[in-house]
DNA sequence: CGCTTCTTTGAATTTCGTCAAAAGGCGTGG
DNA sequence: CCACGCCTTTTGACGAAATTCAAAGAAGCG
């Protein structure tokens, strides 16, 4: 787990004997947008997706969550409220920390408070690549790399290709790469009848990423 | 500054006396997308802008820096390859601490630390919403929203209305907003006639907030 | 005063979202 | 085990928003 790297073995017992593990069923509930941010969270398996809601009723998938990440962590350092919702995809196992314990844990362990700044600097650089790709790139484009990079953060390879261990729903594809579920129903149908993807109930595998690449690439014209 | 904010006195000292104080003329490049990163950066006084390009043409600026605020820190807790480029707007102060001294002075005071990470959690979620905008609300209030967030940020209340101090070209506005210089220029045109903004050279002067607030609470239906 | 950079504006084109509706799947309960 | 109902997916047609193409006008700088 990247939050606790390069840390002394010793301190390895004390994260974990100030964790509280707990597991939970598919679609629950870990905090809502807006929540008063009192523990700091790490998924140990399954999936976590992480969903901000807008006045109107806009809604994107900030992130999904893959076991080893950490979660609801930096809510603690700012304003003390949750930005966005955090609900499980499938079964999961969370472990966390009080507020209190992790502040202790970094004030024996200033690494982790470094550790904590590279996490964070690495999701801000990819949220801002995923602002340019919404300013700049079509549609298209941006589901191709919304699949690459699942590909990466959550791909197992098989015979057939690459295997996307989150269950996704159109909805999400859509919430993810910024566009409506018909526009990435229609992408993910086109694709699949062009044998670059299977899609067996909410399982997505890519079959050849090299076709996707292209797409991602903008090699289209 | 809140990169130093809750330091003990005799911090402040240090930090001064490691730092390194350069005034730049506009439109200097402090440094390049890409370049190896081994300085951390804050501004005293005027502006920078931080351009993030694409490997095709596509630009967006990821921020407008002001007095006070830090810019290319992070990327010596990641991979330490600045992720953007930064270039002075107008005339600006700038200072820097190399690598191993803002790593020392992190290590004398680890309040540093959690300063930054607060800085870096607050943007995250900036960036975050900039998503949700740009996924699921039309360029008008976009660009709305834009103005709006630079008036908070750099906006200087005069009796004509809320000056914002950074100079802004038509191309800056929509590389914020994520749109084209000529929609960016239409919209703009637009509310100057119906009297919500004045625009002189390339200073804006909001005339009337509740107007453009209006329009980004996407209330022009 | 000439040149470069920025801004405006019109018209054509295109992408994508919206509206609408049907078909498919999955789980639950009878 | 089957049937019903809900959630998800697919697909078509349409229209609007915004980009693209094109070109002229304005403004700042040397």
């Amino acid at each position: 787990m990247e939050l606790f790297l390069d840390l002394p073995p010793v301190a390895i017992g004390e994260v974990a004997a100030s964790a509280r593990v707990r597991r939970l069923t598919r679609e629950t509930r870990i905090f809502d947008q807006g929540d008063p941010a009192d523990r700091a969270y790490a998924l140990l398996d399954g999936g976590v997706r992480i969903t901000q809601s807008g006045g109107d009723g806009g809604q994107v998938v900030v992130r999904l969550i893959g076991p080893g990440e950490m979660f609801g962590t930096v809510a603690l350092f700012t304003d003390h409220r949750y930005p966005a919702e955090a609900v499980t995809i499938g079964d999961a196992v969370v472990v966390s920390w009080s507020e209190i314990e992790l502040l202790a844990l970094i004030r024996r362990h200033p690494q982790i408070a470094l550790n904590v700044i590279g996490i964070v600097g690495r999701r801000l650089k990819e949220v801002q690549e995923r602002v340019r790709e919404l300013s700049t790139q079509r549609v298209e484009r941006r589901v191709a790399h919304t699949l690459l990079r699942l590909a990466v953060q959550a791909g197992h390879n098989t015979v057939d290709g690459t295997v996307i261990e989150f269950p996704l729903r159109r909805k999400d594809v859509a919430e993810i790469a910024g566009t409506t579920l018909h526009t990435a129903s229609r992408i993910l149908t086109a694709w699949e009848q062009a044998g670059l993807l299977a899609s067996r109930g909410q399982r997505l595998t890519i079959r050849k990423p090299s076709g996707i690449q292209r797409i991602a690439d903008g090699l289209t014209l």
